[in-house]
DNA sequence: CCTACCGATCGGTAGG
DNA sequence: CCTACCGATCGGTAGG
């Protein structure tokens, strides 16, 4: 019905992303996704070889938002890395949040050689993560000693779980202030602090 | 094959649990769980009115489970019960990850009123994690002025998002005094501690 | 818990 | 991007 100016493999990739996030990679078909951009289930082979090329590409399409959003965070103050690494994060969430949802849920239905470049991919966003906490505690930002692995955990659970929530959220910019606040601070009562 | 004390009935809800989990709910065919328990396909209809019946299930007894941890933490000192309350959520996906899995990931694909009662519980749990909070800011026990909003979302992203890695992991309690001593201390540098 | 069977739909192919 | 079609499998039912 609507005229579109984006191609059809576009249309189709986007479609797949939505789908896939809203039903899940095996709760969608072929025929959902035909139906959605308005041609035959069998004129989608014309752009993919199988479904699972479509949750492949979704899944690279995640691992390179994550990774150029982190990318983006400026040389610096170690401690200021990780606030903006924190609202990167959030920010793909928000702004890519069908994309994020296959990259965080349904990638574990890929296979074969696209499943290990998925987890390379994903292990190794991880350790840049990790690396920023280590730079931070080395450079005397961060609490000495801070168990990194479960500040690691505790950042990666905030950012990724967000996908469940983010829906319904304005403004991501507070929203990544408040849980870096509580990241850094706690929620105990500092004698310290105001 | 080998011989089974436990009923069909129960062996059908525990090979579910495993298999939507590790499948999901749409990978997972009548005649998977079937030949899991080395039955017929049209035997599991003796036991069920249809798939989705034992979706639900799964998901209540998730509910059930994550209740029953909160219930039995002890009344007292409000921040200690926040402690029982990261360490009882950590507990239930340790020792019981596939239903933890279900509960947390699977409950999408439920309809009507299953659905309906699923989010209801789900709610009410988040409540009184909100409500421990709300306590301990009150009793003092924490930061006044919290954030009391991101800090629910803080402990339920580290709670929940633990199905992901849960399975690793040798000591459940030491994991959730880590994430408890981080969440109340934060990771920055307090100069009022060493 | 079984055999036998149902219509619908699945991912995918042939051949334009 | 279409029509026409494939074998396989889906959730589920009938009737023991």
């Amino acid at each position: 019905m609507e005229s579109s100016t984006a191609s059809t493999k576009s249309r189709l990739s986007a479609e797949a992303a939505r789908l896939f996030a809203q039903r899940g990679y095996h709760g969608t078909s072929i025929g959902d996704l035909a139906a959605a951009l308005g041609i035959q289930k069998a004129s989608v082979y014309s752009h993919i070889k199988g479904k699972e090329d479509l949750l492949a590409e979704i899944a690279l399409a995640g691992a390179e938002a994550f990774h150029a959003a982190l990318d983006a965070v400026p040389e610096g103050d170690p401690a200021e890395r990780l606030r903006l690494a924190l609202r990167a994060h959030l920010g793909v969430v928000d702004q890519q949040l069908e994309v994020a949802t296959v990259w965080l849920n349904e990638w574990r239905y890929l296979t074969g050689p696209a499943r290990e470049r998925f987890l390379a991919d994903r292990h190794h966003y991880e350790r840049r993560i990790r690396r920023l906490f280590e730079d931070a505690v080395a450079a005397g930002a961060l609490r000495a000693g801070l168990d990194i692995r479960h500040a690691v955990l505790a950042f990666l659970s905030i950012g990724n779980w967000a996908y469940t929530w983010m829906a319904h959220t304005i403004d991501v910019e507070r929203e990544a202030e408040a849980f870096w606040s509580l990241l850094m601070h706690g929620v105990g009562a500092h004698p310290s602090e105001p």
